[in-house]
DNA sequence: CCTTGTCAAGAGCAGTGCTCTCGAATGTGT
DNA sequence: ACACATTCGAGAGCACTGCTCTTGACAAGG
C-alpha cells in the first residue's frame, strides 16, 4: 500500500509537472496548446502524455479547474484581508481589484476560462463548482450588508420582471437566504460588468482608447458600488 | 480596361465566395478555421486559396472587418429605425437589443471579434475603424440627449480622476464635442457592461444560472439606461 | 500570333492530435 | 523469492493542418 501510494505520488507529481509546463506554453503561445510541445519539454514522447490525460480536452479541463480555483483563491483572500468586515465598499474594491490583478498576471488562463469557448469543448459540471467561487464572494459582500441591515433594498430603478425575479429567487434561496432579489440582480450586473471591464482591457479593446487603465477601472468599480448602494 | 475589370470582378466574386464558405465553417466548427476545408468546399486545392489571401490570418482579418461592419450596420439601423429621435431610452434599448440579436444570430463571428484574441494575431489598424461604429452609435444617443439639453450631467456618483477625465476629454473632442466627461464615462461603462452581458450569455456563463435570458438582458439595459440618466 | 499575367494543381515540408503495439520497468500476491 | 499483473515510455503510423514551390494550362493585350 505504501508502494501503491509511492506510485500514486509520482503520478501526481507528473500530472502537476505536465500542467505546469502546459501553463507555460499557454502563457507563451496562447490557447493553441500543443501536446507534442509539452511532451518535448518534459523530455518524453507525445504518446506518453496520454498515460496521464485521455486527450487534449482533458488537459485543458484540468487547467481550467485550476484557473478557476486560482482566481477564486485570490479573490477570497483579498476579501478576507479587509479586517473591517463592515467596510463593504472596501471589500468590494479589494475583491474586484483582485479579479483584475489576477487576470493581468495570468492573461492566458483568464482567456481560457472567460474567453470564447473552445469549439466542440463542453465544460464538464466539474468546472462549475470552481467557477462559482468568485461571483459568490462578490455577492456575499452584498449579502453581508443586507443581512446586517446597513444595505437598503434599492427603491429606484426598473422593476424586476417576474421571470427574472423567479430565477433570482432560486439562486438566492440556495446560497444567500434573505437577500432581496433587487440586490442580487445588481450584484449580478456588477459581476457581469466587472467581467466585461477586465475582458475589454485584456482583449485589447481599450488600446488607443483608454490609457489610464488602473484609474479607469477604479472609477468603474466605484460607480458600480454606488449602483449597488454599498 | 474592361477586360481588366472583368478579371477584377471575377476575382472579387471569388473572394466573396471564399469568405462566405469560411463564415459557414466558422459557424459550424468555431474559430479553428481550416483553409483546406474551405478549399475543399470550393472544389479547389488548398494552395489555390493563397492566390486570394496571403495566409490564414489575412482571411481572418477580412472576416473580422466584415463582422465589425455587419454588427455596425445592425446597430446603426436599429437606432435609425426609432422615429422619435428624442426618445433616448427607446433608441438605447433598440440599439442594445440589436447588439444582442446580432450576437445570437452570428455567435461565431461575435466570438471572432469579441472573444479571446487569436494568439500571435495582431489586429491591423484597419479593423479599428470598423470596430468603433457600435460604441459610437451608443454614445451618440447620449450625446444627442446632452446636446438637446434634456440629459443632465450626473451630479451624484464618484468624481472622475484627472487621468480618466483627460483621456475621456480627448475622445470627446475628436468625436462628441460638448459631451460632458461624466456622461461619456457612463456611456463607456454601459458599453462595457453590454459587451459583458452578451459575452456572458454567449459564452455559456449563464448556463444553469439565469434562464430568462431575454428578460434579464432587458432589465439590465434598463438599469444601465437609468445609470446614464436616459 | 505570341507574349504576359493569372490561376489551379500537385508534391512536399514541418507540424498537429491520437492510436496501437511492443518491450521494459515496477509493484503485488503467493 | 519468484511469477504475475500493471504501469509506463518509446516508436511507428494515420489523418489532418498551414504553407511553399514548381509546373502546366488558359485567357487577355499588344
Amino acid at each position: 500500500m505504501s508502494s501503491a501510494s509511492i506510485r500514486a505520488r509520482v503520478r501526481a507529481e507528473m500530472i502537476e509537472e505536465i500542467k505546469a509546463i502546459a501553463r507555460r506554453h499557454l502563457a507563451a503561445d496562447g490557447a493553441n496548446l500543443s501536446l507534442r510541445a509539452v511532451a518535448r519539454d518534459m523530455g518524453m514522447v507525445s504518446s506518453a502524455l496520454y498515460r496521464y490525460f485521455a486527450n487534449r480536452d482533458d488537459l485543458l479541463t484540468a487547467l481550467i479547474v485550476d484557473a478557476y480555483n486560482s482566481i477564486g483563491d485570490s479573490v477570497e483572500a483579498a476579501d478576507a484581508r479587509v479586517t473591517n468586515r463592515d467596510d463593504l465598499r472596501g471589500r468590494w474594491l479589494a475583491a474586484t481589484h483582485a479579479v483584475r490583478g489576477w487576470a493581468l498576471a495570468n492573461p492566458a488562463e483568464y482567456a481560457l476560462i472567460f474567453g470564447s469557448p473552445v469549439p466542440g469543448y463542453a465544460a464538464p459540471q466539474l468546472t462549475a463548482d470552481a467557477a462559482v467561487r468568485v461571483p459568490t464572494t462578490l455577492v456575499r459582500i452584498i449579502a453581508d450588508g443586507a443581512g446586517s441591515g446597513r444595505l437598503p433594498t434599492p427603491r429606484h430603478g426598473p422593476r424586476l420582471p417576474p421571470a427574472v425575479r423567479e430565477v433570482l429567487a432560486r439562486i438566492r434561496d440556495t446560497t444567500f437566504p434573505g437577500l432581496p432579489e433587487a440586490l442580487l440582480a445588481r450584484g449580478m450586473v456588477a459581476w457581469i460588468h466587472l467581467f466585461g471591464a477586465v475582458s475589454f482591457e485584456l482583449f485589447g479593446h481599450l488600446n488607443n482608447v483608454i490609457e489610464a487603465r488602473e484609474e479607469f477601472f477604479e472609477h468603474q468599480m466605484r460607480l458600480m458600488a454606488d449602483l449597488i448602494g454599498i
